[in-house]
DNA sequence: GCCCGAGGAGAGAGCGCTCTCGCACGGCAG
DNA sequence: CTGCCGTGCGAGAGCGCTCTCTCCTCGGGC
């Protein structure tokens, strides 16, 4: 039960007065305490601890330029952000490796072409140390933003333009090549393709990796979704119809898998027993809620988040002008079997 | 294209010298310009852009101990965090309101109990100006921690103790009676309730709306869920040996109404026809995506995030020692009636 | 034409911290 | 016993900004 004195917290000045040191080793405690006495080291502790002292971290950062404080940047169309689990769950492992190191995380959502501008004033400003952004669209400027404000970013997901930013991405392209070798497996023979929105690389390395298994695929089996169930149930809508003998559908994530589920079933088709389906992330309050679980391909979300942020500390310790940006990491991705494929 | 100082970002300082000023000058051109006449006001204005100049909000709030930035602080057991869209509707109508007043979001998440330490110190270190707070069981030590860091804190959901604490709640206990009300309506007669965990006031409110439309109620009609899927289908299970002569269910969510359906379906039970099924949230991605659609009591959740924020903001503006913290708001819930009842 | 008041601009103090520098003191070698 | 080096501590400058206080200037009223 720490008095409180209201409007005046305790300073660095008070703690040294009243642990009988001058402010200059009342400092040296407070960050480590090393080159200072043991007997001094515990008096200044003991002021510390009776003043309820904390530094003031506008005054610190001031002097050392560092905020301890990363922004995330979320840039997405209204639709995902809030239907899709897979922001938070990377957040999630954001914020557990962050506060690991004690370093702070400031979430930028972008709402709006609007917004940018905002987001670039604030990154421009030196709130933040370094940043991390998501789900790049071909045309997203925010990689042009960031290196603008000289700001030390990792991105995650591969972005759709050769520039040589650090990211973290899963291995798309090799899930993708995983779940159509499980399909032809299982014998079938007319696989189609729901694709997400073909401007964002995870859907193109997707696609990418179903034409490695089938180059020789009828394009006409290959639909473009949104990433969204009822863009889902669309795409199946449209491929039903435009091949209907097709026995197997290897969709580019959960959501639209269950979509696509729902209107195979619309028109009589038993899955797995007539059309095979499987997705891609593994959500698992999707794959497992759907009537039958899907068989879908994993990727590690939170782990991904967690290395994102590693990558970006550690490329911030090293100093900006270091040895080097920080080099990109792909995570590897699993096949799941559960029922529907 | 502004030229880029590494290492040295233009200060003030250099502003007022560029424009033939004096730095005070400088200061209020960049925060309004009041009472600068405005020939000046031009040369400052006009040197802040050839220079590229972003004031230094570490120097900024060092005097003006305003951080321009609030916390928002998720504590929730892993589970729901990410499979619960929630959380992230509300914060995006949190950080809708903060960015159209310049307000920075920083996103506290526990993880566990350790994590409160960390929560607390950062609160008491002045980081941030106030704080948003959310989903407290009954025994969160959150409301003790941000009174003791004498920080302004909004809490998202009713708390669970008498504490006269600002709060944006949905209102539970109307939209749980317009719920049982409907089913009333349709004729049912043994109505089932699978409440959320009791030690949060959002589960225990829904389940007094749940009574005060059926005071008589067999106690066996109602379950304990935890506002997951898995949850909600243990819980249908239950209710389903413990009286299988039900004809209704009113779900505290659609997650477990969901969990609900797929186990009424496994035992034959037709949905509306033998048993219609009422959830709560008007999650849309779930609510509509389940066979048969769900009809639910929907609360404006991203709405809710926005009037939390602008409470605090309000509150901040009167400063702390105003005339009045800022009082609760109840947001209005309504019935969305799809096809499960 | 003079005085007074209002309003606009500048000087300077400080916000709370870190960090460099220099000094003092103790230990050891010569 | 003297000189030198290493270590521990303190003094003080300064990070970039805001804001008060003072000074100056200009306009209007008598």
């Amino acid at each position: 039960m720490t008095e409180q004195y209201f409007g005046t917290r305790p300073t660095l000045e008070a703690v040294a007065a009243r642990a009988g040191v001058s402010r200059a080793t009342a400092s040296r405690v407070v960050n480590g305490g090393t080159g200072v006495r043991p007997p001094l080291v515990d008096k200044v502790r003991q002021a510390v601890e009776e003043l309820g002292y904390v530094p003031n971290p506008a005054a610190r950062s001031l002097v050392t330029r560092r905020t301890g404080a990363v922004a995330v940047i979320v840039a997405e169309p209204e639709t995902r952000f809030f239907s899709d689990p897979f922001f938070s769950q990377q957040i999630r492992g954001i914020s557990k490796e962050l506060s690991a190191h004690d370093v702070q995380l400031v979430l930028l959502l972008v709402e709006g072409p609007d917004d940018y501008g905002r987001i670039s004033r604030y990154l421009t400003g030196g709130h933040v140390d370094g940043a991390l952004a998501f789900s790049l669209h071909d045309d997203d400027p925010l990689p042009a933003i960031t290196r603008g404000a000289g700001m030390l970013t990792v991105f995650g997901g591969r972005p759709g333009f050769p520039a040589a930013v650090p990211y973290v991405d899963a291995d798309n392209r090799g899930g993708a090549r995983e779940a159509v070798r499980h399909l032809l497996s299982l014998g079938r023979r007319e696989i189609a393709h729901i694709a997400g929105p073909l401007d964002q690389t995870a859907s193109t390395d997707r696609l990418a990796g179903y034409r490695d298994m089938l180059p020789e695929a009828d394009p006409a089996l290959v639909a473009e979704g949104a990433f969204t169930t009822a863009s889902g149930a669309r795409a199946m809508s449209e491929l039903l119809a435009r091949r209907p003998e097709l026995d197997a559908v290897f969709a580019a994530n959960d959501l639209m898998a269950s979509g696509a589920l729902r209107v195979l079933r619309e028109h009589g088709r038993r899955v797995p027993e007539d059309v095979a389906l499987v997705g891609f992330d593994d959500m698992v309050s999707i794959a497992e809620a759907t009537d039958p679980p899907l068989t879908t391909v994993r990727q590690e979300i939170e782990e991904m988040g967690r290395l994102m942020a590693r990558l970006l500390l550690r490329g911030l310790d090293q100093g900006v002008a270091g040895p080097g940006a920080p080099s990109s990491v792909i995570t590897p991705t699993t096949l799941v079997r559960r029922a529907s494929a």
